[in-house]
DNA sequence: GCAGTACACAACCACACAGTAGTGTAGTTG
DNA sequence: CAACTACACTACTGTGTGGTTGTGTACTGC
């Protein structure tokens, strides 16, 4: 499998909307924390509202777009259902993200040095 | 420079903001048209405006979006503006999430076949 | 100067969605 | 069966934003 396959110019209407939907997902800081606990490994919902401060209702809910869009699965056991990361392509999705950002504070930081150096 | 740089557990909160924040500027069909259309090349906004059959403003609009993020580069030429990918990471992102469109559809297609083949 | 072109900005509307409150539903325990 | 726990679903509200319309601004050519 080639590691970057060239995506097809234009890309056809269909498959951006779902580009965007995917991002969409992600676009949601509530989601990120969750991911970012499940790293760590599977968790409960209880513990997930543990990590994010947040309500049951709304970590219930935002589980669910995620597990929608397929970057979680579920586990039901007993009384509780454990939630997992079924996709981990979203953690090199955070990288790259990061990556992005550090790029552009090092940019800045160079024009900020230049600005005051002289 | 390692190609996966590990990041901190729990995320602290303003970066969580910051990735998401992000993933929201990339969450939109056409600012991933837009910057699908760059990826030939620069363009003036008249000829992203042809590429993605929208109008002048909303073009315009979505334009200062990707530009505010660092995604894009803007050159005033005379009357034209020319646009430019200004962080090619962009299309690893694209491609990652393709990637991840596709495994969904292989196991889906898995699903699919092992109910018909029985 | 005047007209025309290329682009950006502001105001508006309509829709989508995050968060909350309340309720429903399994499963467990006594 | 009754009470409790863990989680999901529904309805609602406020906010944010995508798209359109209208206008402003800068540059070019006559």
């Amino acid at each position: 499998m080639t590691a970057v396959t060239t995506l097809s110019h234009p890309l056809p209407e269909p498959l951006v909307e779902l580009i965007a939907e995917r991002f969409r997902v992600l676009a949601e800081p509530m989601r990120i924390k969750l991911l970012d606990r499940l790293r760590e490994g599977d968790a409960t919902v209880g513990e997930l509202v543990a990590a994010t401060s947040s309500s049951q209702q709304n970590v219930s809910k935002h589980l669910r777009v995620l597990l929608d869009a397929g970057f979680v699965g579920r586990r039901q056991e007993g009384n509780f259902a454990h939630y997992s990361v079924a996709d981990e392509s979203v953690f090199r999705l955070c990288e790259e993200v990061c990556g992005g950002l550090r790029r552009q504070l090092a940019e800045l930081d160079a024009v900020i040095a230049e600005g005051t150096a002289r």
